[in-house]
DNA sequence: AACCGCTTGTGAACGCAGGTACAAAGTCGC
DNA sequence: GCGACTTTGTACCTGCGTTCACAAGCGGTT
């Protein structure tokens, strides 16, 4: 019993928590020992004040008038997230994308291990990709079952994401991260998280545009007047 | 000049626009020429009045009593999101999830081609990707250049994508997708959205953990008393 | 041993996004 | 032609996230 869950987090605090945990790598492997709030939050691209409080959701864990220790700030950011030991996880979908997210080093080296592949297709079935196997969609049950799997990755066409996601939730899995482009229905106490990749493409489009078309608010014609330019 | 952009539109607001944009699709395909509020927003996964007030920001576009015309709201949509013609993409970095990206069928039917695939391995050059070859990474400025591409991609190693970004936005693009996990500094004027993949994992195991052990809060222990159970 | 500078941790204000509730408006039925 | 119903559009409010600014605390120095 730690007692240390006084002060609930945010869920936007929590991903940068993430994105700290990882800069602190970099910085372990350079050779670092202690990191000041200032250099930690330019390496993740946030304001200093904003980690500063990130952090102290965790209580009290740097030291006034030195910094963060960085072995100390990884241990404690890797049990607050949950990510001790390795989590098992089930991607459901292995086309292009699911077989890329299934070889992605970055996913193994921070505690997530895919422990089943599945697909409708059975041409697929039985390819090896990333160190498993991938076995066939009406597995699914048992292979969550068999491997208590607390994750599920979906990225299925959008049309039988709501199939399989409900198979999933049914099966135990309580999380869930959702690469198709539907809104998935889930009951109370299953958490979805959705990557939609075209959106984030259209609001660059967007901006891109609002630079172009609407300068009225964006534009800059100031001719600098004259004297000391600069 | 259609004098059409009285009101600034939220970010947040843009990226619902987006996913509004998809389900509109759907209906249309669907033969549907009127939907309300509230079918659109279960659809979508959002609060009704929201999306109205989403879509207020591009003027009045519905018809009280009735809804909104789907067909006359895609057209909406697709001007105020810039996608109303073809906006050409280049791509760098042609590992796994970059292969994928290239031959996502999702962005070419949203109005996104991949004109430029560039890769800094040899190996991998003359590869077609997607309908598009693979070229070396020093032809960089001249894809961009020849093809005005105005978004760039970075599906790079994380080492090299900061100088991958500095060499896009010398070569005139100004909207970088990033899906290397560090953080980008770009000039003004540059806009930069970045997905990673292995925090929104992280996020995952955090609210899984958050159940399991922390339940003080999440708990819900009440055994159903009795009587109409349901 | 006391001072000084540096850095953390936190309290307060600001701005923004989301939700609720109501008024305006248009259509359908009689 | 008029009334009632449906649905949009918007004003208000509440809550959260972010930022600014300051006090508290620790190490190094003399």
């Amino acid at each position: 019993m730690t007692q240390s869950r006084p002060r609930i987090v945010p869920e936007a605090t929590v991903a940068r928590l993430a994105v700290y945990l990882r800069v602190l790598a970099g910085l372990a492997d350079g050779g670092r020992s202690h990191v000041s709030s200032g250099e930690l939050a330019a390496a993740a691209g946030v304001n200093p004040a904003g980690l500063r409080k990130d952090l102290s959701y965790l209580g009290p864990c740097g030291v006034r008038g030195v910094g963060y220790a960085v072995a100390g700030l990884q241990e404690r950011l890797t049990a607050a997230l949950g990510v001790e030991r390795s989590r098992p996880c089930v991607l459901v979908g292995i086309g292009r994308l699911g077989a890329a997210l299934a070889d992605y080093a970055g996913f193994a080296s921070r505690g997530f291990e895919f422990v089943g592949l599945l697909d409708a297709d059975p041409a697929r079935v039985g390819d090896r990709v990333g160190g498993c196997t991938v076995r066939p969609i009406e597995e699914l049950e048992s292979v969550v079952a068999g491997t208590r799997a607390s994750i599920g990755v979906i990225t299925t066409p959008a049309d039988v994401a709501q199939s399989v996601c409900d198979r999933l939730v049914a099966a135990g899995v309580r999380s869930i991260l959702n690469f198709a482009p539907v809104a998935l229905s889930v009951p109370a106490g299953v958490d979805v998280r959705k990557v939609d990749l075209s959106v984030e493409l259209q609001v660059l489009a967007f901006l891109d545009q609002q630079r172009d078309g609407g300068p009225p608010t964006v534009v800059v014609p100031v001719p600098v007047p004259a004297g000391g330019a600069r």
